[in-house]
DNA sequence: CTTGACCCTTACGCTACGTCATACCCTACC
DNA sequence: GGTAGGGTATGACGTAGCGTAAGGGTCAAG
């Protein structure tokens, strides 16, 4: 007859030493013999039980209810069973209703960025919001997710007065392109332009060197470089917020 | 500007006072004011946050969690909440696993269960078996139950001897059907039935007077009391039944 | 001033163990 | 026979989110 140490036996079961130890102590899994040492010997009798305690373990039993199913042999197991499930259905049932609960609450907030997003952007030349977040995206993701959250904890006011003073700075410069990207004058509405853009691009790192990206990106887009409208644009801002940057130094 | 004390609050958010005391311990939710006495009195603030945490509690976050998601306004929400989605649909996947084991678990115990009577009254009159079952589940339910546990944690091997004991006493006693059912032969197969009934009929209880209960089935049952085969065999037991029972007294 | 409703803190209980800390036991090797 | 390196034992605290007393102040109304 083959006899187990706590050790072997958590090691063939799959459990802990501290798992047997604690079955002991409230008498659902009592070892066979305990040697003069205190040593707890178990039987190919306990482990036969102990694979029935796992297998109710893993079906969400508590330990109570197990030492009641293979103790009381007048026990209904079916009725029990069958009570169980009643109980996972339930339970199913409820994460069922968190699931759709979760769902509209992500769509409510990406609806929010969204909106906010665009809204940003009204007043400026068509479609650059959604242009200028997926390159953005793309490059900066982290910054782009610190940016979004920003927006949210906004209140309504504030993000109004950010959304015409960005407009308003845009046009202004759109209106300077002819002028030279290194006068005060220029110089003035791209430090205005940065700090506009820091407000919502916030998290600390390398601002100056986004910033200069940022550039980059103006004069890389064609809808700033060709077109009808301003074809300088884009290059236009980049050498004036190249510029710009370089006086932060 | 609204005041409010601890149970009013917790009447308001239909929590317990006490789950107030645990949030302010674990700094989740501190009243706004402490009185001189040491109250706590809570502001329209308060009850907002409150909100907020009951709703994120109702998506089962953990309370630190919630302390992160409230306390941070860098917390990137959709990001938490898609996680937290993923989190639920693998607890969702668990549980439908649990549920196809304990289907199958509570049909397997059904089906040995109904193999086993069915068993039992092999070589017995045809459909005696589901046919008793029925009727007995009718008049005694709790002893059906009670008897099919007991047919359960038998071994195959007592089983089967059970099964054996039937079947030779069944023929035994039908074989009889023409002698008087006072008779001493008769009484000691009758007796040897009884025992066999008590078998798995076991409960404790009025079991002399469930014994002659089962004397009026076997009387009232066409099977017994017409037919071609032993036309008197329902009332033969039933006589000997009685007699048998009142001697017991 | 008393009563009753409300408030406070302290602290154990619950579930199913994980994780030390401290100390004893056993076997093998020298 | 001593010692090193296993394995073992018994506490006892920690976890999450409160429930549930115990023991004792506070406040407004009558």
């Amino acid at each position: 007859m083959a006899q187990y140490a706590v050790k072997k036996l958590a090691k063939i079961a799959g459990v802990s030493v501290r798992t047997l130890h604690h079955y002991d102590n409230i008498g659902l899994l009592q070892p066979a013999i305990r040697t003069a040492a205190g040593y707890r010997l178990y039987g190919e009798k306990e482990l036969l039980r102990l694979q029935q305690i796992l297998f109710y373990k893993e079906m969400d039993f508590e330990l109570s209810t197990i030492s009641d199913l293979l103790d009381d042999p007048e026990f209904d197991m079916v009725t029990a069973l069958q009570h169980h499930k009643q109980h996972l259905l339930q339970k199913q049932q409820r994460i069922q209703t968190l699931l759709q609960t979760l769902d509209k609450t992500i769509d409510h907030l990406q609806n929010k960025q969204k909106m906010n997003y665009e809204d940003l952007y009204k007043g400026l030349p068509k479609e650059q919001a959604a242009a200028w977040r997926k390159e953005a995206m793309e490059k900066w993701p982290d910054q782009v997710k610190h940016s979004e959250q920003q927006l949210l904890q906004m209140s309504p006011t504030d993000f109004e007065t950010l959304k015409t003073s960005f407009s308003t700075n845009w046009e202004t410069l759109a209106a300077m392109t002819d002028q030279d990207p290194h006068s005060p004058e220029v110089q003035e509405q791209i430090a205005q332009h940065y700090q506009l853009i820091l407000q919502f691009w916030g998290k600390p790192g390398n601002q100056a060197a986004a910033y200069k990206g940022l550039g980059d990106l103006y004069a890389a887009d064609p809808r700033y470089t060709a077109g009808k409208g301003q074809p300088a644009f884009g290059s236009f801002l980049r050498r004036a917020i190249y510029y710009f940057t370089d006086q932060l130094k």
